[in-house]
DNA sequence: CTTGCCGGTGGCACCCGGTGTCACTAGCGT
DNA sequence: ACGCTAGTGACACCGGGTGCCACCGGCAAG
């Protein structure tokens, strides 16, 4: 693996995704053949599978780089701040694109959001990403990871950060960041505006035996 | 459509699903292929996707009636309670099975949670739950059921129920009822225990410009 | 220059999930 | 006996994904 092999394998690699994104946009996923995208990308069939282990893997580029760096950002973050806070500016800095990538981020999101395939498929990279934050969590609280607070923390914001993603994809009128933020507070602040303040739901007498009627 | 019909169907349907589930948990998801399954029920293949539209859906069985109960039981919610607590109460109620039921139920959650193939369907049916949860949440509060707010709540509180599943499914020695009020508890109070009280994370003064380096 | 190794590639056969089509059968009313 | 209908099985087909082998290029050693 000389530089300049890796340089060119990074090169094919690129031009695949492109291709794949550039057809899955204009014809839909399920639409293109896998033979399509190799065809436009000047490789055979098997070759791609060499560089994308799965169709979805193409739309998804180099995923694992942001969470090993959101890994970073947590571990990084100092422990004066609350937890989600800094959860939330690590979501918000991980996910800062500059200007001129947005349209590209776009169309991955969109796409993603959008094809059932895909959007079935993201369940396994969201994984990922919850057991890193789960991870962060326990490490700050003294708690295994498995846990059911450092897991709930990990999925409920996971699921913050992606519904603000998708808001965000949908209007399209205010900024990514200001989305993630505002998904944020809304959950560290416990969803105020719904009535029931902090301490409302906690004990609460348990449903008794209650007949149980289902099935 | 006759009476007795509709009640083979039912039969042979439920022979399949049984099948199913049996071999899956014995040899893995992956491992079994339907013509597996469709000897062990004693069908052919093509009828077996006559009863199930993928492999998948033999594991989730009739999850749409599910879904719809718990849309109306989110109906019949009554104005009174916080909204968080309406759900929680309606999530607790769906999957209040009676005892008998739930050796079954844990084989069907182990499955799904722990094969990848099935982890990733879950996400289009999870799809439904939220949308429901939405457009309850947004009866409530008068906005759009596509606005920030209730897709927020509709996804992250069933994160949490899905991440109370889940604990519940590890060690099992609590009850499916407790681990999902935890799990609405704290969600509902903001996490508690991490620092940072209700007005925490909300304003705060933006990143400013920040080189952007993502990319 | 030849030999042998080695990474990337293409071609091929194969498995399996999923779909469309057609022919067959059983039940049922006329 | 006739036709209708619902359910079924058999078959062909498509497409994602895998294993295998043969080929070709570069490169070091002889």
């Amino acid at each position: 693996m000389t530089e300049a092999a890796g340089d060119a394998r990074g090169q094919t690699r690129a031009r695949i995704e492109q291709a794949a994104l550039d057809l899955f946009t204009l014809q839909g996923f399920e639409q293109v053949t896998i033979d399509d995208v190799a065809l436009a990308a000047g490789i055979s069939r098997r070759t791609f599978f060499r560089y994308f282990a799965t169709k979805a893997d193409a739309v998804w580029g180099d995923f694992a780089a942001h969470v090993a760096r959101l890994g970073r950002l947590l571990e990084a973050t100092d422990g004066a701040q609350p937890v989600l806070a800094g959860i939330c500016a690590a979501y918000v800095e991980v996910n800062d694109y500059a200007d001129e990538d947005l349209p590209l981020l776009r169309e991955r999101m969109r796409l993603i959001l959008t094809e059932p395939a895909l959007l079935a498929h993201s369940e396994l990279r969201y994984a990922e990403v919850d057991r890193v934050v789960a991870e962060h969590v326990a490490r700050l609280t003294a708690t295994a990871p498995d846990a059911l607070l450092p897991r709930l923390v990990a999925t409920t914001t996971r699921a913050a950060a992606t519904t603000a993603f998708e808001v965000w994809l949908a209007d399209g009128r205010t900024t990514l960041t200001e989305r993630l933020m505002e998904g944020f507070s809304q959950l560290a602040a416990g969803f105020p505006g719904l009535g029931g303040g902090s301490p409302a739901v906690p004990p609460v007498g348990r449903p008794s035996a209650g007949a149980r009627r289902h099935r």
